[in-house]
RNA sequence: GCGGACGUGGCGAAACUGGUAGACGCACGGGACUUAAAAUCCCUCGCCCCUACGGGCAUGCGGGUUCGAGUCCCGCCGUCCGCACCA
């Protein structure tokens, strides 16, 4: 019997899906739509074994709706702009966009070979002025409607390098490249006003019930929503009349806790609020506080063990609801300008944070919740109360609940004009500038004469210029002599033009529209993209929860805004994959050791034994990376996709193994075998058993794969292929076969090909419709009674389903095993479940 | 610190709304075929007691609810992930 020549077969129907473009996706289809879409990838050179996942489980899902009648959007490019290409440029001397085409070529062709069903015409890379230049138009059309504005802004800067680095890119206060030590540096930057969609797109969250609940919280807690009371506490005349501060009034505060406010005792400010730094100016003791507050890490172990410190300014405040009343000013390490007011009222009997600093400069602690009797106004504990409880010490506040205290300061402060309700985010806007060479450029000129001016559209693209070199650290755009230099389109003067270019996360988070149109005069037809969108299933790695995900939901509802489409979420499903793991080896100095370099526990170069470490996340750095295409020339892409399907469920991490992917390669033979004539005669009998599991196989299978659980498929389908082999000839076990090449296409397409073709099947299995089930056949008319006594289990017996619970009970009582338990007791009662158990309790 | 997820054989895992725990796969062991090997096929495979029949114990630990708990409730322990001085 021949084997299954995957080579072979892979080969030949690639070509055949691609000369017929089986996978193109038609606009004007009548059939339902369906857009499953994989998050796409940064061409840095080599697909991994983390793509082959994402992209196998997006594609069964593609194949399957296919088979279901559905018209199937499912497209691949590349997230083709950012810094590795430039650091290429840098290290070898070659052009980014060079190295970048590069990778992309390599890439195609490692996802060619894995008989991806994608509609390759529909391929785009950002870095194509083709896909940039409508970036730029859509980015006009949000700064014409306010959604875009620029301003000063402190950034991470590499002396070194000359460039902005991102927060992620700065380790332990140094660039992860240069290792100079970064300093915070201010800049002009673009932003885009993602906060005026804070409550838009939280409240958005609560309508993407196909989201997993971690994601959305996760995007819940970054948005950050709080609600409480701004409001200003004056400075005492009598007091700051020594102090070189006496014409400013009120410091602003907020807080989440009003009804709170008859416990305060003192108040705080950031070491970078306008009091603090004009204090500076004149007091060197404060100037010196503030440096010791700024040279403090901001890493989580140092946060933790730092401690609150604060600065006494001398400064009093008057309390609001008694004017008499004097609360002292600090500058305090732990509180942050960047959030509220930058300056806090601090409660220390209701806040953790503010009893540390109370206890540690002396003072007061008053209660004013009380949870039980416990009113004294002294507060002795440790430990904050922060729960739930009545008002006490607080004036016309005494005996409310917390919830109404808080209503009512807030309902004094907005009468008596000096304080507001207002919301918090923690969401800030998005910094989309960066110093870099390799990214969209900003449309706009700087102007002398006329200010900043958006490039007309129809001088769009900015296409980036190719003459630049890397040799010398910093932005090339920056030090180009001609690209730079421009006509002012509005005045017609001497001009310049931005340099910065578009941060990357700009570029994914329009793709998809792209995909589902992508005319040439604009950025997307809106109703054919309307057609396709949302993506019905994205599918993608949870490092992307927060700021891919969020940046394009944000994109697309600008988008609504200035009307350039009318669509609120972008992705209606998600789906968040486990990464592929492998184990560790080291040898006995501890260098880390690839697979490759290990055999039968040693060390292949020099026989030392091996450690075998944790199953890790694939990484260089731990050299246990298994590079998906020798796999694939080896094996087969059948072979590797239902490994990657296989075992694990997809939400969950998946170990690879050597083990694991030959257990693979025997099934896909094992199908093979089972799917090619033998030659044996086949009679006409029936097998109505078989029928049956395939009928229920295929009703299974298909729920499984629509809620993505893969490995629970691949075992119904392991079951189905051990009852075909076992069943006698017969022109039912024929149908079987052929069923389950239908039921397996969409996870091992190559193999259903050949043996479609083989078998004598017209046309491809790729346009099969999903096998039809009969209901009839999904319902037993037998069933297993499981029998227990006292909840234990001691016979099963078989019924017909149905069954009368009298019946049922008296063919429990009957069993020897329960006669034999029973040793002749009475039962006390007995519990029938019908179809299910008889419980006979003694 | 706050929030979340998870904990089932040697391993990856199944188990519908509480109803036969361990499907399916991997590994290990035994057997058939073969001169031999590979490939393939068959059998065993949670732990303990017993020659066997059979029985006991088992879903991180301790309680509880129930005729019946991997599943529900309470309290611990552990692992992983996210956020983090957010007022």
């Amino acid at each position: 019997m021949s084997r299954f020549n995957a080579l072979t077969a892979d080969a030949k129907w690639q070509a055949v899906w691609d000369e017929r473009a089986t996978f193109a996706a038609d606009d004007a289809s009548p059939k339902p739509k369906s857009y499953v879409l994989e998050m796409f990838p940064y061409p840095s050179g080599k697909i991994h074994m983390g793509h082959v996942r994402n992209y196998t489980m997006g594609d069964v899902l593609a194949r399957f709706r296919r088979m279901t009648g559905h018209e199937v959007l499912h497209p691949m490019g590349w997230d083709a702009f950012g810094m590795p290409a430039e650091n290429a440029a840098m290290e070898k001397g070659v052009h980014p966009g060079a190295w970048t085409y590069q990778n992309i070529a390599a890439m195609k062709a490692q996802l060619k070979r894995l008989g991806f069903a994608l509609d390759w015409s529909r391929e785009l890379a950002t870095c194509d002025p083709g896909y940039y230049g409508h970036e730029q138009a859509l980015f006009l059309d949000l700064l014409a409607a306010g959604l875009v504005y620029r301003k000063e802004s402190a950034v991470n800067w590499d002396p070194v390098d000359m460039t902005v680095l991102a927060n992620e890119q700065v380790i332990d206060g140094r660039g992860w490249r240069s290792a100079a030590v970064v300093e915070k540096r201010k800049l002009s930057q673009w932003f885009l006003k993602i906060t005026d969609f804070a409550d838009e797109l939280l409240d958005g969250l609560s309508t993407l019930d196909q989201w997993p609940d971690k994601v959305r919280l996760m995007q819940e807690n970054w948005i950050g929503k709080s609600e409480g009371l701004t409001f200003g506490f004056t400075v005492a005349d009598d007091v700051s009349a020594t102090s070189p501060i006496a014409d400013e009034r009120r410091i602003a505060v907020y807080s989440t806790r009003p009804d709170t406010i008859f416990g305060a005792s003192f108040v705080a400010v950031a070491a970078d609020h306008p009091i603090a730094l004009e204090l500076a100016a004149v007091n060197a003791d404060a100037a010196g506080f503030i440096e010791q507050c700024k040279a403090g890490g901001t890493t989580a172990a140092e946060l933790e063990t730092q401690e609150k410190l604060g600065f006494d300014t001398g400064l009093k405040v008057r309390h609001p609801f008694d004017s008499g009343w004097m609360l002292p000013v600090f500058i305090a390490n732990f509180v942050l300008m960047d959030y509220g007011t930058g300056a806090v009222m601090g409660v220390p009997a209701h806040d953790q944070r503010d009893l540390d600093f109370a206890r540690k400069y002396g003072l007061e602690v008053r209660r004013v919740v009380a949870d039980d009797d416990a009113a004294d106004p002294v507060f002795a504990g440790e430990e904050a109360y922060t729960g739930p409880g009545r008002l006490v010490n607080s004036a016309f506040l005494d005996g409310l609940s917390v919830t109404d205290a808080k209503r009512a300061v807030i309902e004094r402060a907005e009468a008596g004009g000096w304080g507001q309700g207002s919301t918090v985010w923690r969401l800030r806007d998005w910094g989309v500038s960066r110093q870099r060479y390799w990214g969209t450029p900003i449309p706009i000129i700087h102007c002398e004469a006329c200010g900043v001016v958006p490039v007309p559209k129809e001088q769009l693209p900015v296409v980036l210029p190719e003459d630049v070199s890397f040799d010398v650290p910093g932005n090339p755009l920056d030090r180009h002599p001609s690209w730079k230099h421009v006509a002012c389109p509005s005045c017609g003067g001497a001009a310049r033009r931005e340099t910065d270019t578009l941060d990357t996360f700009v570029n994914s988070s329009w793709y998809f529209i792209r995909f589902a149109s992508q005319p040439e005069d604009q950025p997307f037809d809106r109703a054919v993209a309307e057609q396709w969108l949302p993506v019905g299933q994205y599918i993608g790695g949870v490092e992307h929860a927060i700021l891919h995900l969020l940046y394009a939901r944000f994109w697309t509802r600008a988008l609504r805004r200035v009307g350039r489409i009318d669509v609120a979420e972008p992705f209606a499903g998600l789906f968040t994959q486990g990464m592929v793991t492998h184990e560790t080896y080291q040898d006995p100095a501890g260098a880390w050791l690839s697979p490759d370099e290990v055999a039968d526990g040693r060390v292949v170069a020099t026989g030392e034994p091996v450690t075998v470490g944790r199953v890790e996340k694939m990484s260089k750095s731990k050299k246990n990376t298994v590079d998906p295409s020798p796999i694939v020339d080896r094996y087969g892409a059948d072979a590797v996709r239902w490994f990657m399907l296989s075992d694990s469920p997809p939400e969950r991490d998946l170990p690879w193994s050597e083990a694991g992917i030959e257990g693979a390669w025997r099934f896909v033979q094992r199908l093979w075998r089972l799917a090619t004539p033998d030659g044996a005669p086949v009679t006409d009998s029936p097998d109505h058993d078989l029928a049956k599991r395939v009928h229920r196989t295929t009703a299974a299978v298909a729920s499984d794969i629509e809620a993505l659980q893969f490995n629970k498929a691949v075992a119904r389908l392991y079951e189905l292929t051990s009852a075909i082999e076992k069943a006698a000839p017969s022109t039912d076990r024929e149908a079987a076969i052929t069923t389950l090449l239908q039921l397996v296409a969409p996870m091992v397409p190559h193999l259903a090909e050949e043996a479609w073709a083989l078998r004598g099947n017209d046309g491809l299995i790729a346009d099969a419709t999903w096998p039809t089930v009969d209901p009839a056949l999904l319902v037993d008319d037998e069933v297993t009674i499981a029998v227990q006594v006292n909840g234990k289990l001691r016979d099963t017996l078989t019924a017909a389903k149905g069954a009368a619970k009298d019946a049922l009970e008296a063919a429990a009582l009957a069993s020897p095993a329960v006669q034999r338990t029973l040793e002749g007791k009475e039962p006390k009662k007995v519990v029938v479940v019908p179809d299910r158990l008889v419980n006979i309790v003694a």
